[in-house]
DNA sequence: TTGACTTATATGTCTAGACATATAATCGTG
DNA sequence: CACGATTATATGTCTAGACATATAAGTCAA
């Protein structure tokens, strides 16, 4: 059947469209607790009739919450108002290179040393592996108009990442060239602040001391560990911005 | 039409559902640098005959992935790997009360200070409103187990939020009473490091000079600012962890 | 050449209905 | 009462087709 009779579905008058009111309808009870955690959502079938609209659409709005993880979805049982209630933030983290020519700035790149070596037990800590095999470990740092940006130590797992044997990591940053060659299926980013020490005050050009953030990344493929990477940048001058939406 | 007949799409194999399909064979080929940043992506209609199946199931792998700011869609044109090829994490971050009892640790509230006033034009700078208008300003204290987690230092605006002026912040802290208040449409955070000035190192027990891992985050309803709040943790000990997956 | 108008097309949203699947609830049985 | 089998039900996925809308591209006149 057509539905064009039935049901407007224009947006001429500027209304935002229904799956997306009947989103916002849902996330504001929400986070304003009038729904709190735990709370049951109406059925499907429910929201169909209060809508007037068919089950695609009001799945549609729901699936995109519980993408959000502002709900929680079970078979058989219902949708669910999901217990911590958190804010939720996209932190986008570029590759550096990216980072920094988005700022209309010119990108540098020294590598400081980069060994090839059997796996010391406390790599293979840092990498969550227990079987010894080949590593590549690299120290560089990147700059942005010749000013030091952040400094990197960073560790290659050869077993999961054969091909990283051969690439040229003078040429180019050890970040640009996995995001290019491995894909990675689940990472963890860990921030903390601490204060430089002597070697990071000198590669950073700061004094010792001074305010550091530090980023430790851990990426995998598979259940494969792929690389560890800690960052420091200069805590004074570096921020990481994380903006979004509720609505 | 009944489709059984045409397209199996049980799982009972235990195969990923065919828009999970899709979905993660175009993330490959983005992620691994084959698809590299401004290719266009098959259209619609190519995928549908590509994957035999119906323009619903590609739209809904391709909206997913626009929805994770790996692709972006244009009518008319197209769709396009997008050009900052960026890793992109959710950080979630909870509310401070949530966040200690949801690690078993008992939560403790100390409120500092908390003053009803007209808007100083410091405030108005903060807030980013230029109209003077009445604020609370609060300064308070979150701790685990009866040691020092976090200070907090909070700006809401009564000309947005006017109920604020009755709630009883000695009691409630502020940030669970608005989360459970106000709707928010809009944040940001900016996270830095910092070494710990004086009044920062008495309140949270910690040395002078000390690194710290500094929050601010502000939240918008509409267009009206609803809180600027900046957030000192001991960055020895706290960590902001950011867990995602690829695929 | 340039700007206004038209057209073609790819995405955006929506429908009514189908089968698949996990699981809460119920029912029987030992 | 405890526990395994059955059933009902809410969500998960998918289809074929329709209309809506933004806009790239082409057309034509000033």
């Amino acid at each position: 059947m057509s539905l064009a009779s039935d049901q407007p579905k224009s947006n001429a008058a500027g209304k935002p469209t229904l799956y997306k009111r009947i989103r916002l309808d849902i996330e504001t009870r929400i986070l304003t607790g009038e729904w709190p955690p735990g709370h049951r959502i109406p059925f499907e079938h429910q929201l169909m009739a209060r809508y007037r609209c068919s089950r695609m659409t009001v799945n549609k709005a729901l699936s995109e919450l519980a993408q959000a993880d502002l709900i929680e979805r079970r078979r058989r049982a219902g949708t669910f108002v999901r217990r911590p209630q958190h804010l939720s933030a996209v932190l986008k983290i570029a590759d550096i290179r990216a980072e920094i020519t988005a700022l209309g700035r010119s990108y540098g790149y020294q590598l400081i040393e980069c060994q090839r070596r059997t796996a010391t037990s406390a790599d293979r800590a840092r990498l969550g592996v227990s079987t010894a095999g080949k590593v590549v470990a690299i120290a560089c740092r990147h700059s942005a108009d010749n000013v030091p940006f952040a400094v990197e130590d960073r560790l290659i797992d050869l077993s999961t990442v054969p091909e990283a044997a051969d690439a040229d990591f003078a040429r180019e940053p050890p970040g640009s060239w996995l995001l290019h060659h491995v894909p990675w299926t689940e990472a963890e980013h860990t921030i903390s602040a601490v204060v430089a020490d002597d070697r990071t005050a000198k590669e950073l050009d700061i004094a010792v001391g001074a305010p550091c953030l530090v980023i430790d990344r851990y990426t995998w493929r598979s259940a494969r560990t792929v690389t560890a990477v800690r960052l420091h940048y200069p805590g004074e001058t570096h921020r990481l911005v994380a903006r979004f939406k509720g609505g």
